[in-house]
Formats: C-alpha cells, sequence, structure tokens
DNA sequence: AGCACGCCGACT
DNA sequence: GTCGGCGTGCTC
C-alpha cells in the first residue's frame, strides 16, 4: 500500500454481503473507501454480481484472491438502517444474510444506469405540405404537454409515420425528460375528515408519536365500522408534514384495490404500490423512487418491508393480526413483527391496527410495552349486531342437511321483509370428505395425505393443498364396489344446493375463491349485493373482508365450530377472529343485524365470548391459557421441518436430530411427529418443535444443535422461527 | 443463485 | 466412440 499514491486500485478493503445464499460476506478490494450500505458490483467466479458494502474486510482469505468491487454510478446505496434490520432478520429467522439481502435487492434493474425518454412539443418548423392528419397532431400538441411518438400518435389518430414526418421537418420538437414522471406528493389537506373524540384523541397520539420521531408501538385496536383507516390516515398526513417516508402494509394485494380509492381521495393522489405482480418496469420506477426519498408514501405486501426508505418516518400495519403477513416460503418471517423490528432500526413509530389483535399485540398492549389506542362508536347510529348461537345438537334439520330450522325460519323472514342475508362456510367446494359406503375408504390425495374436496359443479374431486384433481372414480379404489360413493359434510356449493331447494325464488351467489373467476367477478357479485340484486350471499372467507352492504341484516354461520380445536396453538384465536369479523358484516346502516352461529359447542369460550360481545373475556382466557403453557407471546417456538421424497430418509434424519437436541433448562424439543400433512406434493414431512422459556436466545441454542448435525442430502431443513400454523 | 466439474445411458 | 443427464461443490 502506498500512501502517495491513495487512490491506486486496491489500496482499500471491505466486506461485500451479495445477494447469493452463500455462508457470509467475501472480502473485496475497492478504489475508493466505501460505507456500509454502498452499492457495488463485485466479480464472483465467471460473472458480476450487485454486492453492499458490509463492513470492513474480514481478512480469512489470500490477499491474492481478492478481487476488485466497483462501486455503481450515482453511487447508490441502502440506508445503514435497512442494512442493521438486514442482519438482524438473518439472525433471527436463522436464514443466510446473503438472502435476507436479496430480499432487499429485488429489483436488479433498480441499479442500472439512468434513461432519459424523448419526447416531442410543437416546433418552430413548418411542414411542406398541411395535411388533416397532420393538423390533429398539432393541434394536439398545442397544449405543450410532452408526448411520446406512439402518444401522439394514439391521440391524434394518425399513424406514427405522421408524426415521425413533423418531427423531420421540426415542427414537433424533441425534448429529453427524465425516464419516469415524478410521484406527486400526496397532500395532507386535501380532503380532512370530520373525526370523532374518539378518533381525534388517537389520531392526536399517533400524530404526537410521528413528530417524536423516535420507535414506538401503537395498537389502534377498533371495532369494525369504527373508522380505522380514516383515523391512522392522520397519522400518515403528519408524515407528510414532516416531509417523511410512510410505509403501509396490507395482508394480501387483493385488499389494495379499494384501498387505493380511499388514499386517494383522502390524499388526492394514489400512493406508490409495492407487491408481487409489479412488472420489472414498475419495480425499478417504485424502488428508485423509495430510495431517492421522492415516493413518500408506500402501500404494499409484507416485502416492502425490505425497500430502501431514505428516511422512514411511520409504519402502518393495517389488520395487523392476518396470517397472510407470515412469509412461509423462502426466509420465515412475520411481516407484523420484522415491522416493528424495521421501526426499531430506523427509530419510527409503527402502527398496528385490527378490530381483533393478535393475541400477541393484545397482551403487549394490556402491559404498557404498545400505547393502546381504542375506538369503540360504529360510524352513524350503527349498532352492533345481535349474536345468537344456535345449538346443532338440539336444532337441526334432517339427516344430510345443513341449516336448522332456526336458521332457515330467519332467512325466510329476512328475505320476506326485503333485506339481505350472508351464508358463511369457509370451506370449498360440495363436500370434504367423500367415502365409500361398503368398506370405508375414503379418498385421498396421491401426492399429500389430504381428503380429495368434492367439487360437484366442475365434477372434480380436488386436493386443496396441491391442486391434484380427478374424476369420480367409478368403482372403490379399495374395495372395488362400484358407486357407493357418498359425500360427508358441507362446503358452500352443498349449501346453496340446500339453500336453492328451500328458497327457489330467493336470487343467490355463490362467492368462494374457486367459483369466482378472478377479481372482476368477484367485485361484480360485490357490486351486484350492494345494489340488491342478490338476496342471499353464500360465500367462504372471502366474503368475510371489509364490504359494506347496508341492507345485510342477516349473518348465518354455518359451522362455527370449523377449524375449532384441531391441536392448532392459535387455531381459537384465528376462529374468533374470523368469525367476529364475518358478524361484522351485518347491520351496517340503520338497520339492526343478526349473527346466528350454528355450534355443536355453545359452552366454548369463544362462542360465549362472540355472543356476549365480550371480546376481552376471550383474549383473557386465552393469554391466562397460553401463560400455563409457555406459549407465545409467554414463550418461545420454533420449529423444525425435514422434508424430502425419501420418506424413510426424512424420519430417520428427524429421529437423528431428536437424539442429538442438546438438553438444556428451560428447554424442551417435541417430536418428530408427522406434519399435519405428512405428505405434501409428495414430499414426506416430519416436525420437531422446540419450546424455549422466554428469557432463553433461541436462535443460539438452534445454530449451537444445528451447527454439527448431519442431514443427508436427500432432506431438506427448514427452520420456522415463532411458526404461526402448526401444520 | 449460477456455473463448473464429473461420472453413467442413447445416439449423430 | 461422443452428447448430455443433473448431483456436488465453489465462488472473495
Amino acid at each position: 500500500m502506498s500512501a502517495d499514491n491513495p487512490t491506486r486500485a486496491g489500496d482499500y478493503r471491505a466486506s461485500v454481503l451479495l445477494p447469493l445464499p452463500l455462508s457470509g460476506a467475501y472480502d473485496y478490494k475497492l478504489t475508493l473507501p466505501a460505507k456500509r450500505g454502498a452499492i457495488v458490483t463485485a466479480p464472483l467466479g465467471p460473472r458480476q454480481s450487485l454486492g453492499v458494502v458490509w463492513g470492513s474486510a474480514e481478512g480469512g482469505v489470500a490477499e491474492a484472491k481478492l478481487k476488485l468491487a466497483e462501486p455503481l454510478d450515482g453511487a447508490p446505496h441502502l440506508p445503514g438502517s435497512l442494512c442493521d434490520f438486514i442482519d438482524w432478520v438473518a439472525q433471527y429467522t436463522l436464514t443466510l444474510p446473503g438472502m435476507v439481502l436479496a430480499m432487499a435487492l429485488r429489483s436488479r434493474q433498480a441499479f442500472e444506469p439512468e434513461t432519459m425518454r424523448t419526447a416531442y412539443i410543437s416546433g418552430n418548423g413548418v411542414p411542406a405540405k398541411m395535411t388533416p392528419a397532420r393538423q390533429r397532431v398539432l393541434d394536439t400538441a398545442k397544449d405543450g404537454l410532452a408526448r411520446s411518438v406512439p402518444q401522439l400518435a394514439e391521440e391524434a389518430n394518425v399513424t406514427p409515420a405522421v408524426v415521425r414526418g413533423l418531427v423531420d421537418c421540426g415542427a414537433l420538437q424533441a425534448i429529453e425528460l427524465p425516464e419516469f414522471d415524478p410521484y406527486r406528493p400526496p397532500d395532507p389537506d386535501f380532503d380532512v375528515p370530520k373525526l370523532n373524540t374518539e378518533q381525534a384523541l388517537a389520531a392526536e397520539v399517533m400524530r404526537g408519536a410521528v413528530r417524536g420521531r423516535r420507535f414506538g408501538v401503537s395498537l389502534l385496536d377498533g371495532i369494525t365500522g369504527s373508522g380505522k383507516t380514516e383515523t391512522y390516515f392522520e397519522a400518515v398526513a403528519e408524515a407528510l408534514r414532516e416531509g417523511r417516508q410512510t410505509l403501509i402494509l396490507l395482508p394480501e394485494i387483493a385488499l389494495t384495490v379499494q384501498f387505493l380509492d380511499r388514499f386517494a381521495a383522502r390524499f388526492g393522489v394514489r400512493p406508490a404500490e409495492w407487491h408481487s405482480d409489479l412488472s420489472p418496469r414498475e419495480r425499478r420506477r417504485v424502488y428508485r423512487a423509495v430510495m431517492s426519498g421522492e415516493a413518500k408514501i408506500v402501500v404494499g405486501a409484507r416485502s416492502a418491508l425490505f425497500l430502501p426508505f431514505a428516511d422512514l418516518g411511520l409504519i402502518v400495519v393495517d389488520e395487523e393480526h392476518e396470517q397472510a403477513y407470515k412469509q412461509e416460503d423462502g426466509a420465515i418471517y412475520h411481516a407484523r413483527d420484522m415491522a416493528v423490528v424495521r421501526a426499531r432500526f430506523a427509530q419510527c413509530p409503527v402502527i398496528l391496527a385490527s378490530a381483533t389483535p393478535s393475541l400477541e399485540s393484545y397482551v403487549n398492549a394490556k402491559n404498557g410495552r404498545y400505547a393502546h389506542l381504542t375506538l369503540t362508536n360504529r360510524h352513524g347510529a350503527a349498532e352492533l349486531p345481535e349474536v345468537r348461537l344456535i345449538d346443532l345438537r338440539e336444532d337441526r334439520g334432517d339427516p344430510g342437511t345443513f341449516l336448522s330450522p332456526t336458521l332457515r325460519e330467519n332467512i325466510a323472514r329476512t328475505v320476506a321483509a326485503g333485506e339481505q342475508a350472508m351464508l358463511f362456510l369457509n370451506r370449498r367446494g360440495y363436500a370434504p370428505l367423500t367415502l365409500c359406503e361398503a368398506c370405508g375408504h375414503k379418498l385421498v390425495c396421491r401426492q399429500c395425505s389430504a381428503w380429495l374436496v368434492e367439487h360437484r359443479y366442475r365434477k372434480r374431486l380436488v386436493c386443496h393443498h396441491c391442486g391434484y384433481e380427478t374424476g369420480l372414480p367409478p368403482a372403490c379404489p379399495q374395495c372395488g364396489t362400484e358407486g357407493k360413493f357418498i359425500a360427508c359434510g358441507p362446503g358452500v356449493e352443498r349449501v346453496a344446493e340446500e339453500f336453492k331447494a328451500l328458497f327457489p325464488d330467493a336470487r343467490m351467489a355463490i362467492a368462494s375463491s374457486d367459483t369466482m373467476g378472478g377479481p372482476a367477478e368477484m367485485q361484480a357479485a360485490i357490486r351486484a349485493m350492494q345494489k340488491r340484486e342478490i338476496d342471499v350471499l353464500i360465500g367462504t372467507q372471502i366474503v368475510a373482508k371489509g364490504h359494506h352492504f347496508p341492507q345485510l341484516t342477516l349473518v348465518g354461520v354455518v359451522d362455527a365450530d370449523l377449524g375449532g380445536s384441531d391441536g392448532d396453538l392459535r387455531a381459537r384465536e384465528r376462529t374468533f377472529q374470523l368469525l367476529h369479523q364475518v358478524s361484522g358484516r351485518a347491520g351496517r346502516a340503520e338497520k339492526p343485524g343478526l349473527v346466528l352461529l350454528q355450534t355443536r359447542n355453545p359452552k366454548d369460550a369463544v362462542m360465549q365470548a362472540l355472543t356476549a360481545s365480550d371480546r376481552d373475556a376471550f383474549y383473557e382466557q386465552e393469554r391466562k391459557y397460553r401463560e400455563i403453557i409457555h406459549a407465545p407471546p409467554f414463550g418461545r417456538l420454533a420449529a423444525l421441518i425435514l422434508s424430502g421424497h425419501d420418506g424413510e430418509a426424512v424420519r430417520e434424519a428427524g429421529r437423528v436430530l431428536a437424539k442429538t437436541a442438546p438438553s438444556a433448562r428451560g428447554i424442551k424439543v417435541w417430536g418428530p411427529t408427522p406434519a399435519f400433512y405428512a405428505l405434501l406434493r409428495g414430499q414426506t414431512r416430519e416436525r420437531l418443535l422446540v419450546q424455549t422459556e422466554k428469557s432463553i436466545d433461541i436462535q443460539a441454542y438452534l445454530r449451537t444443535w444445528l451447527k454439527d448435525a448431519t442431514i443427508p442430502k436427500s432432506v431438506r431443513l427448514v427452520v420456522d422461527v415463532d411458526p404461526v400454523s402448526f401444520f
């Protein structure tokens, strides 16, 4: 190294993290010193990779092996807080840091050099001959707006050749524009709503948190229809006034369309969007605008957490209890929890919003770790619906029917009164199980261990886990008896069939993800319901989410016990959240609503909490239960999932792994047991569950254990820290 | 992730 | 005799 010529190639060293599944960062030479976060292009074997300067060189590799990494044009860099976040996520989820970095570099095009686009405005030249087509083009261009050739041609209804002719004679003049139109800044004062006292109070707390520029979590806990969104929009407005960026996370893209409209109504423009369906070009645009700080608001799915915000001032996690926030493949992480961590590194507040918070958030709010902001008033005069239970052990129709006499009566009354009803059953298809009456054989998927679900409308048996489909076999594959199959249990199609027989004159529609061709069809059904072209809507989950049906006064839940207590820690919580959400559909306008829950366990705490409308009684019971069994949030969990095509190898790997688990105080290892769907897509799956006391560093334990675990190459091991679902 | 190297089946 | 299957291993 020479002091008199410090810029000679190779004078500097740094460790560079590459977005690849490598065990760590690699050392490179640099021509100039670079800070953590600087984006470089680094040679790796025969090719160039994008990389990020991660720290000072580690020095474990021979000097001669080091290659030269070069900074990118314009010296783009990831914010330091994002780098810290990436390290944290990697260590917490036991994912290779390079794989986490890959999530933060989702748009490789974002780092390609800036391009310009050529556009045209009126020029001074005069065409030798004027034609009507040429005149139309010049008229179009008169407004002074710069347009591309195809745009001008399209608007003036001429061929591009006409436009070219005008360019050649100078009647149109070329100008160079930036590649993308700038994002129009949302206006915090575009349409400020009038908030009620409760909302105003919550809004003021959140605005203060934004101004305070410190980390802190608020749980915005508001009942259905209490106006959570417009309340947290005030915090978003405050971040805008402060000139800072906001990230709003939504659980699924399907919900964004109506959300974007609401946003535009409040702030005058649509926000930037980020989700997996964006084209590479859109991705490049959003990524660059987020990195430069130009895009002030990003609405996105969980992957938006890893965007390089230049100056993040607020994160909102809407519907924070939603399971969709859990990323289950690739890097396994919970976006709600990671949002809190991201906010901590960015030193900004985070708002978790829900009508039915996760138990974790509820506990954090109750013990004061989170600010608990409650909204208890429904919009307008609307009251909460009355919730009644129907005890299916006493109140039931003929065998093979699923609508109890009481539910039928109420549907009849509602329809006769010219009001609307909704029947909810969280099960697609006609029947969840088909069995042979002669021998009792159940038709199951060849690839998975799951039952095949009959879809009678399509005349298919479908595996809901891998998508395998087949026709109904002519004879039982086990005993050979022909035509003795019986459908067991209801799906929405079967409920619809029963409904049609009972109410032939009522106008009915089925809404489930497979009867609906796509979001457009779903939107059409919702609109038909809103315009009262339908009397009764029969649907799965997809009808549970935030749609306003002003004439809907009756909600019937066909099977409230579904997903009750099948061994999953969170099954009861999820049932409660879903039924609460469905119940909230009834009686949104001035008409009171009625919710009827068909159940075989009317004494169950979930049912009691729903009827008494005493949500917190249920939460308190769940909290105590989790406390007793040392389950989250009072203990830690991690799942180890082994999978592979060689079933015996998978089971053996599980046994070996369990045997080598170090024993330690406060740590229990359960299993291996076959995963709930022991066979999934032809892969055998076994799982082990690690449970530790809250104070124990579960990652450190797992690392020690797995460091010298011997797992055959045919078996894949996945670690899921904080598993949400146990299947 | 790529892209090499490396040992076993059907073909110009 | 080769072309090529993708299993294993390495990249600063």
